[in-house]
DNA sequence: CGCCCCTTTGAATTTTGTCAAGAGCCGTGG
DNA sequence: CCACGGCTCTTGACAAAATTCAAAGGGGCG
């Protein structure tokens, strides 16, 4: 069940580097210390926020991952974006619209809760955190163009390939190892693929030994090969 | 070719208030005063600007229409949006990133070259055109999403359907007629499809009646039935 | 241990793409 | 004015890609 952990103290949070509030002088904290958003937990699995839902909070994730999604009235959903430590997510409310998607935890996570009348109040006066919303609007908008190329214009083993050559480009450990906690049946959300479709491209991946697998966790052995071998004539 | 057609004055122009300066009031009009951005025309096909190279400029467009697409080392290509009347694009450079599309008039156009200093400073000064900008983002990042939901969970048919369902609402004449001045295959490129699909279902339709179409007119004679037929089991 | 869920794999089927040819349309230049 | 060349669009036949259906294997958890 989700629960409140608390107000946070943006000031002195783990994570504020990661946030919008990363640019700010030491000078414009103060003006944030009066600013205490709610930390609350969710399960995996439970609903942030549903989708047509009136917008009146954003929110910043701390730690673990979210995915954001679509339901359509026939049950077929499909998965926008998968969010990480720092995101902002939920700000439709800015436009005067209801949330457009779904936010649901793909692991244990903890957000801040920013309600969307004290975050605007703060985007007015700090220029840094407007200039830091505006730039993460930007970079969204362009991973989803790029992410509108890799569904429209890609097939399948492209799609999969590019998409698990990113994913391992991030929080790649020491020996190369990446966690990837998402079902195949979630990766087949994003890619717009079957659950066998994705499964069948792992399995002949493993056994060609261009990647490896233990419980939830990757390495890709030889990411050139794969590139080579999915990517060739440069689709990815 | 290209040509420059003059300065424009943003107080007086045509289509103000359809832009990033509709919301001005009075009292503000005069701090644009000043600002008088290039207006220039294109042919349709030329390009207004393309994709990798440095964003110094953003642009508003005045008339015709624009075709935004990425195109794969490999030549696939897709059209990530088609713009309209109004629309702002090419703002990459205010994150500091080079333009990550390329951008083709699809008829004769007219578009306002904003140069991308200018416009900060403005947005800087007018909270209105703050907010103008910040809107269109996040209207930007929903239709990104929807459109994604279309290309990964809806078949050949449901996302023709539901692109000239969406299409036919907007500048339908009395009669019911809309211009539609794409292309088969641009229709293909803009919802992943081959010109050979999309030509197979309009004559599926043309055939069936739902559909009527005169020299690049369209008319949805009968939406409903297509609704129904297409998007059923609640798909669109 | 047994259940449930996720994954894998196979076989059949559907959907979409590819290739090829012909039809319609339009503008150019003879 | 008409013929020609170059387009886009249409259509058919075929091939490839991906989904669907079905069944079995595996792992974690109560």
């Amino acid at each position: 069940m989700s629960h409140l952990q608390g107000r946070g103290h943006c000031q002195s949070c783990g994570i504020r580097h990661l946030s919008i509030f990363a640019d700010l002088g030491a000078a414009q904290l103060g003006s944030i210390s009066a600013f205490h958003p709610a930390v609350v937990g969710y399960d995996s699995g439970e609903v942030i926020y549903h989708q047509q839902t009136p917008s009146n909070n954003a929110f910043t994730l701390r730690h673990g991952l979210v995915k954001l999604l679509k339901v359509l009235p026939n049950g077929r959903s499909h998965i926008v974006r998968v969010l990480r430590r720092g995101d902002l997510f939920g700000f439709d409310g800015f436009a005067g619209e209801a949330y457009n998607h779904t936010a649901i935890p793909m692991t244990e996570v903890e957000v801040c809760r920013l309600p969307l009348t004290e975050l605007l109040d703060l985007k007015k006066q700090l220029p840094e955190i407007e200039q830091s919303m505006m730039i993460r609007w930007i970079v969204h908008l362009r991973e989803a163009e790029d992410m509108m190329v890799e569904l429209g214009a890609k097939k399948a083993g492209e799609r999969l390939a590019s998409f698990l050559i990113r994913w391992s480009n991030v929080d790649r450990d020491a020996a190369g190892w990446v966690e990837l906690p998402l079902s195949r049946a979630e990766i087949g959300e994003l890619l717009g693929l079957t659950v066998e479709t994705v499964s069948r491209f792992m399995s002949e991946w493993k056994r060609q030994g261009f990647l490896q697998e233990q419980r939830g966790t990757i390495r890709m052995h030889q990411v050139d090969e794969l590139r080579r071998l999915v990517c060739a004539s440069g689709s990815c």
